[in-house]
DNA sequence: CCCCCTTCTAGACGGCTGTCAAACTAGACG
DNA sequence: CGTCTAGTTTGACAGCCGTCTAGAAGGGGG
């Protein structure tokens, strides 16, 4: 069954969700938007939570959205962000050493490699 | 109080691994290591696995040592590498929206914690 | 229409990172 | 000891990435 493990394709794919998480800013911001039980958050929050300059502040969460960790939307004159929890569940599953984990994904068929 | 999310500091040693991750090839071979039942596998294995130079092999496994993702041990000849389950669980349980994820991390009152 | 506030874009710069080739170390086997 | 295989270390180099300053774009309010 799973001697076989992530094809390239599906590595790069799952690599963009945790190479999003893979900055420090990055993790505490989503941290942040996740822990708003009302989901979404504005820029300006963001912005005082960390003493990074503007600009630095705004490219975080381009990158979580890009990955597809959040969405955003503006209303007026504010941006908000809030969380895909679907996607963040997907990277979730694939370290959850409980379940199939990497064998589900990776199958991908019996000889194909590389 | 969970308005505040990960402090600096535990976000900072969680990047640690989702940084590891965030690799095509590491999470491969991370996939490849996590797959295998028996729970280790020979470096050579990996080094056929890609098309990569010996050097860049053994560099990868040494960035997911590092960050507590997986163990190693020179037994003769060869090195065998193998997961620590309890890191990529606790990477895992961070993401998953079904719990109290981060708010569990922040906020560092009743005993619990990381 | 003009100004202000919020947010993003553009460009630049320094540091980190993935890759390789070359050389070295650790064991096995005569 | 000599040599072969397996793996790591070292050093170099290109490309990516996080950060900043400066400036632009989207809207609200006099």
């Amino acid at each position: 069954m799973v001697t076989q493990a992530l094809d390239e394709d599906a590595a790069v794919d799952l690599t963009q969700g945790f190479k999003a998480l893979g900055d420090p800013v990055r993790l505490r911001l989503l941290s942040l938007i996740a822990a708003r039980a009302g989901g979404e958050v504005c820029v300006c929050e963001l912005t005082d939570a960390f003493s990074l300059s503007g600009p630095t502040i705004s490219h975080h969460p381009r990158v979580l959205r890009e990955a597809g960790l959040v969405g955003s939307q503006r209303r007026g004159t504010w941006v908000y962000y809030w969380v895909v929890p679907a996607k963040l569940a997907a990277l979730s599953q694939l370290l959850d050493t409980s379940t199939v984990s990497f064998a589900a994904v990776c199958h991908a068929g019996p000889g194909a490699r590389r």
